[in-house]
DNA sequence: GGAAATTTGTTGTAAATGCAACAGAGGTCT
DNA sequence: AGACCTCTGTTGCATTTACAACAAATTTCC
């Protein structure tokens, strides 16, 4: 098997990810887009190519988006979806490569102390830190009472990010509302409002934030 | 210093833990109820004894709890915490004891490879694996778009937790609100309605789910 | 190129929510 | 014991929101 990038492997030479694939029993495996890829059990998966969506859908047929999973996005049972029991699924967007890892091994205290050991488990600290901070900043936006102000949070977060007041929103407009939690047609409507005040203009996925009018 | 019983030095014998205090700063403070505790900024903090609150004001006033602490919930910068910027604070619960660890240290390739450096490293793994699943569950909760369907969802979880249908809320009633983002007064008033409905009993944090109504 | 699916956009209406203001109960502290 | 503070509880009202239903634009896929 080929060499796998990922910030999962970072900083081990070739010759510890020689030793490491036999030790640990990765798995590379590919989802087609659109597909559900499972959510794995004792395993972590990291997203290694393309993206994946983190949905639920209650028992009244509500949608939401919890996560987007970008390169480097970890997942599993045991990193905080509740096992699909809960109605959690996970959807690949584009076509992906995940990587999966059994969890077990990788925490398992090692004999041989080898230290691509320690090092991997390095990383996926790394890797579950920035899995926090996406979380945490998800919920910071869904703490927001109102849509307008959901709409807002999420948008000055991005227009930070890029550095730019100009950007692209990572999904189309039905999924943004699953993704604030709130109603498609209701959110459309304050958009509207919002356009019609100046706040923001707003093209299919590109948005512009005119910051200065939100003081 | 005294030997700290925590989840993060889990599995150390009493010598890999005498070296692993001279070889990483960790320092343990102690935190009187009420207190404000400060963000930590390269270092990891780790509930040890007590309970912290990680809150967020907005310039509105209105306040959001993100997260409540209890012994093994870990904390910083790195972790989710945006800074102190952007209106996050930790209050202290209770009198605490929290655990700072040097982030950097902990993240560092030791070059002796201690045995004991890489089992901090898989407990830290563990602790943040189940702030993933308390921020997730929050998430979760904050999901539902209906006052009635986040007190339930936050009901069921709980008297799923305890394995009761009777349970105790963690926190005031005025605090439940802010952890579900919803107005305290429509949050009673709904509350007002299941209790009228027989969905609920409820006495200051004293709850009773009554889940055969709930079908 | 054209059919099918998805996405964007709009509107009416009933219901839910935020906001403000107030009163009483319970707890805490000195 | 009393002052003070926090928590619980209630209500009116204006606003926001979910829900439903629909039309048009756009994208995807064969």
């Amino acid at each position: 098997m080929e060499k796998v990038e990922s910030t999962l492997f970072e900083g081990l030479t070739d010759d510890e990810y020689a030793r490491m694939t036999e030790c640990f029993k990765t798995t590379l495996r590919a989802h087609r887009k659109g597909e559900e890829v499972a959510i794995p059990q004792g395993r972590v998966g990291v997203v290694h190519r393309g993206r994946i969506s983190v949905m639920k859908t209650d028992e009244d047929g509500v949608r939401t988006i919890f996560e987007q999973l970008a390169s480097g996005g970890v997942f599993g049972a045991m990193l905080g979806i509740a096992a699909a029991d809960a109605g959690f699924f996970l959807v690949a967007e584009e076509d992906c490569e995940v990587l999966y890892v059994d969890y077990d091994h990788i925490m398992k205290r090692c004999p041989k102390a080898c230290a691509y050991h320690s090092t991997i488990v390095r990383n996926l600290v790394r890797l579950m830190a920035d899995k926090t901070q996406a979380l945490s900043e998800h919920l910071e936006i869904l703490s927001h009472r109102t849509t307008r102000d959901k709409l807002m949070a999420y948008f000055r977060m991005l227009a930070a990010k890029s550095r730019n007041p100009y950007f692209t929103l990572p999904f189309s407009q039905t999924n943004l509302a699953d993704y604030l939690c709130v109603d498609r047609s209701a959110m459309l409507r304050e958009l509207a409002n919002m356009r019609r005040e100046g706040l923001v203009e707003i093209d299919r996925r590109n948005v512009k934030l005119n910051l200065h009018k939100t003081l």
